[in-house]
Order: structure tokens, then C-alpha cells, then sequence
DNA sequence: GATATAATTTACCCAATAGTAAAATAGGAG
DNA sequence: CTCCTATTTTACTATTGGGTAAATTATATC
């Protein structure tokens, strides 16, 4: 038999690709199949359908993350694992360049057509969160907050603000052109300092 | 002739709804026409084609945010103005419950595909946002600040947070109940006292 | 009431695209 | 070399959905 795998894994790879740029509907199984060299049906070798493709490229970017997370966030004063679960995340941006897309997009209709399978993986990171919110007021350091507005006080400005890079050349001349030429991973420490200091008693 | 700007207003308002429902592509002009009792083709006489009506749905809520925004936050101490700019927006996304997904998609493809306009009312919003982060500086009590940050550490946690109530659903078990209950007004308020002692010195 | 025009419908066309059946091809095992 | 199975292609179907032309209906004005 030829390496099926690494054809498979080519087209999770472009598939990802596509569905960031075009979103779910907008994506043509053709387009994905045009990248890999491939014809339509050879995705229906690979893949049950569009949805079933879809659904395997999110949860497995869903499972990715909040392992990581998971990894980086266990250990530490509940202001170390603050930082980190925030840097983690702002890391996985970084290194899966299409996830914030298709991330963002998820979040935008409110989850309702997210597989359990991402939930699932979802909530391993909130409950994380929230551990680590409470240890932070059991130690004193903490206000006591909401977790789910915390969560969502760190994953979207960064998910949003490492997809509006085109958006910002567009209104450059409003702002100052030394923001314009930040760091993603220097905004990602900027926002961790910002959140600590805004939650910390 | 009959009331056609009724009938306009009807197709618009059921348009947002659908757009915000489904995205762009995702949204038919018969799911639209339907919801008006009416057929596709009226919607034509209206509108010049999909991408025109979407785009006129699109202006009419930047141009109607940017405005409220800007009429907000022309007076008082930047402390005020930045409060006021945080409450004005979230006010914005209570009162127009279904521009919070659509702006979220938005932002999620980077305003790719933004019309000029929309990008001339955000740029305004972002204008002011600027001078008030800079009159802080100068009033010696906020730190210099990236206002594209802050930006997005206002606009995305509240629209996100606003279209994920079915979300929190889902994942209630995880999180004390107290959490899931809070209403989003609250949210806004806290958000926004969360953001100023972030970026106070 | 007749006429003009505004608004809407019926009846289409056409392109795009998800999905399928069956043939073709490639490569490994005997 | 031959057979077997995995993989992929060719050729196709069916449906959806944007868009249009022309007929139709309603309404205001004279």
C-alpha cells in the first residue's frame, strides 16, 4: 500500500488552511483537494465528508491545545500559572498560525455547532482556570472572579489581535507607528502583566 | 406606491439576524425573503445583490456604533471617557443583540473583507480611543499603552462573551453556578474596572 | 376610471459544489 | 508475474442558491 498517512495528513494540513481563511461554509473541498495535488473523491477516501474533515481538524487543534496547557499550567504560585496559561496560549497562536481563525470563528456563532469533543477540551482549560483563580484567592493574591470572563479576557484579544494584522496596516495612520510594529509574542507578555494587575488585590 | 420602506427596513432586520445565524456564506437570501414573507427577487429590487445588502447591514451598525461611541466620550477625565467608552460599547452590543457575532466574524478573517466604510467608522472609534490613552498619559495616571491592545482587550472579550451564552451552557458543571447567572451588564461594568486598573499607574 | 409607476411574483437559468459509482492505477506479498 | 488490496481518478448526479426576465399586482395621481 502507498503512505496514506502522510496524504491524510496533508490534507488535514490544507484543510485547516482553508477553512481559516473561508470559514466552514466558504470552503470548497475542491480548493483543498487543488493543494495536495489530489482530486475530491481521494478526500472521501480519507474523510466520511466535509463536516466529519472539519470536525477532526478542530477537535485535534482543541485536544493539542488544552494539552499543552494543561502541561505548562500545573505547577507554580496561582500567579505563575496565570502567566503561563496565558503565555501558553498566546505560544499556541504562534505555532498553528490558522487556529486563531477558526477559533475566533467558533466563538463568534457561540460554540453551537462546536463538537462535544472540542467542549470537552474546552472545559479541561476553564476548569484549569478556575483552580488556578481560586488557589489565587486562597493565597490572598486574588479577587475573586469570573472565570468564564477571565477566559475570555485572554483568549480572544489574542486570537483576535494575532487574525487583525491586515486589519491594523488599514487604520496605521491613526495610531502611532511604533505600536503598529509589536511583537505578538511581546503583546502576549503585555497582556499577561495587564490581566495579573487587573485581578491581582 | 405601497410603504417599500417598511418592507426595507423588514429585509434589513431579518437580514442581520440571519447573517449574524449563519455568516455570510452561510446565509441564504431565501432563509432572508422567507422570514419577510416574501420572494428572493423582492429582495433584488431592494438591494443590488447579496454582498450589497450584507454590506449595507454591515455600515449601518459601524456607522450607528462609531456614533454613539464618539458622542460618549467627548468630555470628562480620561479615566471617565475610557469607562464610558467600555459601557458605551457594551451598551451597544445589548441593544443590537445580533452585531456581536457578526463583528466577531469579522474580526476572525482580519477585516479582510470589510467594506471601506466600516473600516472608516472603526478607524474613528479607534481615533478617540487613542486620544484618550494619551490624555491619561499626559494627566500622568494611565501607562503608556498599545491602543490596538486595548482595543481588543474591550471590544472582543464583551462581543465574545455576548454571543457565548449557549456556550456557558455547555459547560456549567465545570464553574460555580454564581457565574453562569451574571448579568451582562454587570459584565461590562467589570470588565471595564478590570481594564482601567490594568492600564493605571 | 384610466394610467403610470412602484413593488412583487412566477418561472426560469446557470454555476458551483457536496457527494457517489465505477474504473484505473500503484505497489506489496506470494 | 500475478493477484490482492489500498488509493486515486474519471465521469457523473443532484441540489442548492445567486441572479434575471417578464408577467403581475397594487397604489397613487390625474
Amino acid at each position: 500500500m502507498r503512505d496514506t498517512q502522510n496524504k491524510k495528513d496533508e490534507i488535514i494540513s490544507m484543510a485547516m488552511e482553508v477553512f481559516a481563511k473561508r470559514g466552514y461554509e466558504g470552503t470548497t473541498l475542491d480548493e483543498i483537494a487543488g493543494y495536495c495535488n489530489i482530486t475530491k473523491p481521494a478526500i472521501y477516501y480519507h474523510f466520511k465528508n466535509k463536516l466529519a474533515l472539519y470536525e477532526y481538524v478542530l477537535c485535534t487543534q482543541f485536544e493539542e491545545m488544552a494539552k499543552r496547557i494543561l502541561e505548562h499550567t500545573d505547577s507554580g504560585s496561582a500567579e505563575e500559572r496565570l502567566r503561563a496559561y496565558i503565555v501558553t496560549f498566546g505560544q499556541y497562536l504562534i505555532d498553528n498560525p490558522t487556529f486563531s481563525a477558526i477559533f475566533s470563528r467558533e466563538i463568534s456563532i457561540g460554540g453551537a455547532t462546536l463538537p462535544q469533543g472540542c467542549i470537552d477540551e474546552l472545559s479541561k482549560t476553564l476548569k484549569r482556570l478556575s483552580k488556578i483563580l481560586e488557589d489565587g484567592v486562597k493565597e490572598g493574591i486574588f479577587q475573586d472572579e469570573n472565570p468564564f470572563l477571565v477566559q475570555m479576557m485572554i483568549v480572544t484579544p489574542l486570537s483576535a489581535y494575532h487574525t487583525t494584522k491586515p486589519l491594523r496596516q488599514k487604520v496605521a495612520d491613526i495610531v502611532d507607528n511604533k505600536y503598529l510594529t509589536v511583537e505578538f509574542a511581546d503583546v502576549v507578555d503585555s497582556l499577561a502583566e495587564k490581566i495579573i494587575s487587573a485581578i491581582k488585590i
